[in-house]
RNA sequence: GCGGAUGUGGUGGAAUUGGUAGACACGCUAGACUUAGGAUCUAGUGCCGCGAGGUGUGAGAGUUCGAGUCUCUUCAUCCGCACCA
């Protein structure tokens, strides 16, 4: 270990009097001249143009778009577009017309909070933060725009869309409209327009409707033609598959405004982590659920991972079932419950309803009208979080109130109790605690008494809540196994009227209004109660200008503040002043960038037939049930009206892992020092003896390391008498004070403290640059290793500011280039996989490509090339590494093919090879990792510039693989021992008889004859004795 | 509790169909060249052992001629969902 640290000792001292530019001035491969020379041919020359029109098969590969915030781009971000790029130029080099797009999903919380806090309009930091320039603080902001650029990314940038931008956001609202004029005919399985339902309605009423709704009326036809203009509406907002209603919805206050479901998570707000409370509030909604089934069989035709459709199938939450009504005894009242287990009827010991059911209060008998009014008050004042973490507390109250039983009339209690959700099926169970344990439990802690229908099954201590069971004590059930029951039961149920067979699913519809600025304003504007659409000719409705991005003191969203006359296109009328989710734009995005210029479609029909939905998608996971939910709900929906030829988005999709953060801690402890008459003095204060003494001691992580943690004894003796004897030695008593005053020092309050990463190399502390930037350490005292340097501990933490662990790409690609960087990023491990961050291993992808460079260039670096026909050596060391980086494309293995071409360049370097063809093979190979540098080979090839991009991926030829001979490993009872070449073509029979008559096989045999041997032609050999 | 994923040298990781475990890279060791080396080159590097050899993919069992890979049990870590009737 100490060798280590004297080592990086000499490192450091070297790096602090060597300026960086030297290592690159002298080097052979100036990446910094060859990047920006082929990032400006790039752009000069629309290298990357994908066209519309193409006899090619066309290729979609697509980013999850990014939300351009002020704080830029760190490592971790290009990660998915670096393996997304790679597979779209390796699509190309296969003679796919690919499409591969990239633009901002440029409305979002960030630019608004920004805007409440500076004033500065959100477009104004949106387009900073895209472009680049200075934001209200004065912060230089490089843009994502220039980031994004110097990776050298193949994106069609003439296709960028912006989901903040008005021409974008037109159609946002267009589709919109689309939603509100349709409705979801639940007999042809799809959306259908909202004209044909008006139509039915004057004809026939709503009779036969089958449509998905909440709507449990019936109305003739005369009726419906009697109703006013307002009613027709109220009721067609039953229908629509986007409407207003009165909802419970999630109330962030804190951000003033409401959430969707999945931006609530545990309780509180996904941004920011604020509390989050139930409100009603007139919203508007999409109605999602309509297409809960599709949503669910869908994912079984695309290539996902097993998680992210898991997730999905959780959130849809489908369970099949049945509905069954319980009367209330004495009273007109009837319960509907919902259960998955029919078969369990006659087990049914009680029944619980949800606090805020409501007819718990209708029910309620006399003597415990008080007990539930109490219980129904603590169940409101518990938030949804205090209800959640409370899982284990069992409460309840019994009602007085009884259903009958709908097969044998018996009296069943009626109780409440807060574990029945309301917002779940009906808000009431019929309680089974044979089979479930959550009754089983309530039955027990409130001393119901529990009938068991299961045979031969003991339910003392536990519920049993398997399928597997016979049921038994069940009339016509008795002796039927569960599975049967269930079907038996259900129809029992129909055939006798107590309810029906019932799929319910737990996907709520998405609530779709915000009550924010920064969004896309709705087409939508109100005469007194009733919405109406704005008319296709106004849009889009654009955001107005106003005073201040909060809500209005009445409470109204932050449009209410606009001029009305500057935005209402409809004269007299009251404009909608809610904005859209962020979800809105990001849900067709990748149908835009088909045709980002249309001002007529939102996609014109010949571009999305030809370019159809999205191959590869590659982005991260957090959006599983959110973004990934919302866009194949409106995808289904588009397919339906006709728009688009393809009801799932995203074919092939992958997550890449997260890139967390390596935090670097160096620890401090304050101390105070006792002089010989006890006086103490701490370290923040003047000691009568020193001028100033220093503010703390900050020792090495070596130090901590030896003694395991801070609290040790040995650890604090130890560092009082260094502390101590440095004091000593680094200041002059004043003219009154002695240095042997001092009798001890004590050591107070531990802390460690975040080190900004650039301040620490291989762990290693620049500390006077340290103490620069951490002006209280100033003057500190450090105690460092005998080769006199400070070494950082280190954590693993998410990338963050506050963190001081953020690496950008910008200083990477300064110092080693955007090639390396793409490749390294590549190189760190599979794709979907999360890792730290560490720059430890960049040194060797970047001597990958000065290797590779060297196969060209002589010492002197002119270019040695050699024509003629390539040997053997090479043509085998080239086409396995064909083979390879083909299958490893194929299987999204970036990480892997990073290391064949490594393996690749060594044998071609071994072999001293600077063979045309095979080098011409070999750039064209790599030219999808490292595009910037093989741009610049392939022209000193002798090739034309900008035509390597859509070159001819190499064609892989199995005949120069073949190998006459084959070193066989040979194994005795699976244990490897030694080699034997033999010739390929060799029989099995000879190649046992050879392997036997080896000298090592006899001795391993140890005069034994094998049992048998195993012999797999050309792969291994396996005797065993 | 349920669901998903992951456990391999000092480190990141490789082993695609059951067939030489540790490719490739970092780090480290020794050497060469050199005024110098954060350059370059050569050799070595899982662990134990001088060696022959033994041992080794979180742990334990099983199937197999052969298991990192398949089956069962179990432990740990991470992620998602969580009173869903």
């Amino acid at each position: 270990m100490n060798s280590q640290y004297s080592n990086r000792a000499k490192l450091k001292q070297n790096c602090l009097s060597l300026p960086l530019q030297l290592h690159i001035t002298g080097m052979e491969y100036n990446f910094p001249e060859i990047e920006a020379k082929w990032r400006k041919f790039w752009a000069d020359n629309k290298t990357f143009k994908a066209e519309d029109n193409s006899t090619k098969p066309k290729f979609y590969v697509l980013d999850m778009f990014p939300y351009p915030s002020g704080a830029g781009l760190h490592v971790g971000h290009p990660l998915g577009y670096i393996a997304s790029d790679i597979y779209a130029r390796y699509k190309r080099l296969q003679g796919f017309n690919v499409l591969h797009p990239m633009g901002y999903d440029s409305f979002g919380l960030p630019a608004e909070q920004y805007a409440i806090q500076t004033g500065q309009h959100p477009a104004l930091t949106t387009v900073t933060n895209i472009d680049g320039g200075t934001d209200k603080e004065g912060n230089k902001i490089s843009g994502y725009r220039k980031q994004l650029d110097i990776m050298g990314f193949s994106f069609d940038w003439d296709r960028e869309v912006r989901t903040s931008s008005p021409e974008y956001y037109k159609w946002t609202q267009w589709i919109f409209k689309q939603l509100y004029n349709a409705y979801y005919d639940t007999t042809q399985d799809k959306a259908v327009s909202i004209d044909a339902l008006i139509v039915e309605f004057s004809n026939n009423g709503n009779g036969s409707v089958n449509a998905t709704t909440d709507f449990d009326e019936t109305f003739t036809a005369d009726q419906w033609k009697a109703y006013s203009e307002e009613e027709k509406e109220k009721t067609l907002q039953q229908y629509r598959l986007t409407y207003l209603a009165d909802s419970w919805v999630n109330w962030c206050p804190a951000l003033g405004t409401v959430l969707a479901n999945d931006e609530v998570v545990s309780g509180v707000s996904e941004r920011g982590g604020h509390p989050v409370e139930q409100k009603l509030m007139r919203q508007w909604s999409m109605r999602i659920k309509a297409y809960a089934e599709r949503l669910l069989t869908g994912l079984e035709t695309v290539d996902w991972t097993d998680s992210i459709k898991d997730q999905q199938r959780n959130w849809i939450g489908k369970s099949v079932g049945a509905s069954v009504h319980f009367k209330v005894d004495g009273s007109d009242h009837d319960i509907e419950v919902f259960t998955t287990r029919p078969d369990t009827i006659y087990g049914v010991s009680f029944m619980v309803l949800a606090p805020e059911h409501p007819f718990v209060d209708e029910i309620t008998t006399a003597a415990y009208a008080a007990g539930v009014a109490n219980y129904k008050k603590e169940a409101s004042l518990k938030s949804e979080r205090d209800r959640m973490a409370d899982v284990k507390n069992i409460s309840g109250q019994n009602t007085g109130a009884f259903a009958l039983h709908p097969f044998t009339g018996e009296k069943v209690q009626i109780w409440i109790g807060d574990y029945v959700l309301a917002s779940y099926g009906t808000g009431a169970v019929m309680a089974v605690p044979c089979g479930d344990q959550r009754d089983w439990d309530f039955a027990k802690h409130f001393g119901i008494d529990i009938i068991n229908i299961f045979k031969d099954q003991d339910i003392s201590e536990a519920a049993y809540a398997e399928k597997d069971v016979v049921i038994a004590n069940s009339d016509f059930l008795n002796d039927l196994p569960a599975k049967k029951a269930i079907k038996l039961a259900v129809y029992e149920i129909e055939k006798r009227g107590f309810g029906q067979g019932k799929t319910q699913y737990r996907l709520r519809d998405a609530v779709f209004s915000r009550q924010r600025y920064w969004g896309e304003p709705f087409p939508v504007y109100y005469k007194g109660e009733t919405p109406y659409l704005v008319d296709d000719a106004h849009l889009p409705i654009t955001l107005p200008e106003v005073d201040k991005y909060l809500p209005t003191e009445d409470g109204e969203p932050p449009l209410a503040r606009a001029e009305q006359s500057a935005w209402n296109h409809s004269e007299g009328d009251r404009m909608e002043f809610n904005t859209m989710p962020g979800w809105a734009g990001s849900s067709w995005y990748f149908l835009r960038y088909m045709d980002p210029k249309n001002e007529n479609e939102f996609v014109a029909k010949e571009k999305v037939e030809y370019w159809k939905n999205v191959d590869l998608y590659i982005g991260g996971s957090e959006h599983a049930t959110g973004h990934l939910l919302y866009s194949r709900f409106w995808t289904k929906f588009l397919y339906d009206l006709g728009y688009i030829p393809f009801d799932e988005p995203f074919q092939k999709m992958i997550n890449q892992g997260m890139i967390l953060g390596r935090s670097s801690f160096a620890y401090r402890a304050k101390y105070r020092i006792v002089t010989s008459d006890f006086t103490k003095f701490t370290s923040e204060f003047e000691s009568p003896l020193l001028e100033h003494l220093p503010p703390f001691v900050y020792y090495s992580y070596s130090l901590l390391e030896k003694y395991g943690d801070v609290s040790s004894d040995e650890f604090n003796k130890e560092l009082r008498e260094i502390t101590l004897e440095r004091l000593k030695g680094l200041y002059k008593p004043k003219s009154n004070g002695n240095i042997e005053d001092y009798i001890s020092v004590d050591i107070l309050d531990h802390s460690q403290v975040h080190v900004d990463i650039s301040l620490v190399e291989n762990d290693i502390l620049d500390i006077d640059s340290f103490t620069n930037w951490k002006k209280d350490s100033k003057g500190s005292i450090f105690l460092v290793n005998e080769d006199g340097t400070y070494i950082c501990g280190h954590e693993v933490e998410k990338m963050s500011k506050s963190k001081y662990n953020v690496q950008t790409p910008d200083e990477l690609v300064e110092k080693y280039g955007a090639d390396t960087l793409r490749m390294y990023e590549m190189f760190l491990g599979p794709l979907e996989q999360s890792k730290p961050w560490d720059t430890k291993g960049i040194s060797g992808v970047h001597n990958f490509l000065r290797k590779l460079w060297r196969l060209f260039h002589d010492a002197d670096n002119n270019l040695t090339l050699s024509d003629g026909e390539p040997d053997a050596k090479a043509l085998k060391s080239l086409h396995k590494t064909i083979k390879k980086i083909g299958d490893d494309l194929d299987r999204f293995s970036f990480n892997t093919g990073v290391s064949n071409f490594m393996i690749c360049v060594n044998e071609l370097g071994d072999q001293k090879c600077n063979n045309k063809a095979i080098l011409q093979e070999l750039v064209i190979l790599l030219s999808s990792y490292a595009p910037h540098v093989c741009e610049e080979l392939w022209v000193k090839l002798g090739n034309e510039a900008g035509t390597l991009s859509y070159a001819q991926f190499p064609e892989f030829k199995e005949e120069f693989l073949v190998e006459a001979n084959h070193s066989y490993p040979v194994s005795f009872n699976g244990k490897m021992r030694f080699m034997i070449d033999l010739p390929t073509a060799m029989s099995r029979e000879d190649v046992e008889k050879e392997v036997l008559a080896h000298e090592t096989a006899q001795k391993w045999l140890e005069g034994n004859t094998p049992k048998k041997v195993i012999v797999v032609p050309g792969k291994i050999v396996n005797v065993v004795v």
